[in-house]
DNA sequence: CTGTATCCCTGATGATACTG
DNA sequence: CAGTATCATCAGGGATACAG
């Protein structure tokens, strides 16, 4: 039912998958990709490209609002950080009082893409995976979360 | 030079957008888009993933050996993690001394192809992020750091 | 070989209060 | 409004030792 990896898409996949396993494995802590997914990884920043592709520019409150459960401090951390990467542009207007409008770079916009593939893709599988889960914990007897095992 | 959202896929990214954002908006912390995301962040799935995908079936040791830097520990949670998820599929055989085999379920290699996709454009962007910091670390006159700013 | 069980430590993050 | 500064917490994850 599933197609395999080489014709599920236009064949480069493999050779993809390769050049990444190259880059990736070649410095065990610097590299470029490991440090640029690690970022792209955490749950803030996802959310908050998401919402900065939808609404174009944003000031720092309106994107708060949206982002639904953040904290003052960690949307700043999360936008400067994404200003460091190119991903977003942070304009200061000389008011009183301040606005400051975010959007992303023409970099965050290639990125974004390829985010909203992956979320896409959790949306269509997340039903597999909550089954997935369930049959797991029912085998198991019990749940393991996230990093228990302690 | 770049292109812009609408017009660099098929034209139904703004739709899978829209879906997500809704979707991922709707709970604030039990959404399951937004705990497939959170895993799939980490460091560690995302390369015992790449590797399972390059290599097909490995072993535990085959695996650890592959993945720089993992710990015996974070292997075992993470495979039970992407098993528990119905990425992964671990075999056990019976023998003296024990053999236990991973590899990817159709599952798992449909996550892959999505991931793959991130990875090579982190591989092939990942110059320009590295200038940009560059650029902001020498207008900021100093370094931050994933999430200093303490 | 393939794990589990402990201990421990650091970094990520929320809460709160303050500032230009 | 848009941050910074500080404090406190706690889960992620390494090291190590042990087990089937």
């Amino acid at each position: 039912m599933e197609r395999t990896i080489v014709d599920y898409q236009e064949g480069s996949v493999q050779e993809k998958l390769q050049k990444i396993l190259g880059d990736v494995e070649e410095d065990g802590g610097t590299c470029p990709i490991r440090n640029i997914l690690v970022r792209f990884s955490d749950k803030w920043s996802t959310l908050s490209i998401f919402h900065l592709g939808d609404a174009g520019t944003l000031r720092f409150n309106e994107l708060k609002k949206r982002v639904d459960g953040i904290s003052q401090r960690m949307l700043t951390v999360t936008l400067r950080n994404l200003e460091r990467d190119g991903i977003v542009t942070r304009r200061v207007y000389p008011e009183i009082p301040p606005r400051v409008e975010y959007q992303l770079t023409d970099l965050g916009r290639s990125l974004l893409v390829q985010i909203i593939e992956l979320g896409d893709w959790a949306s269509n599988h997340s039903n597999q995976i909550i089954e997935a889960r369930s049959r797991f914990d029912a085998r198991e007897g019990r749940v393991i979360d996230s990093v228990s095992l302690n």
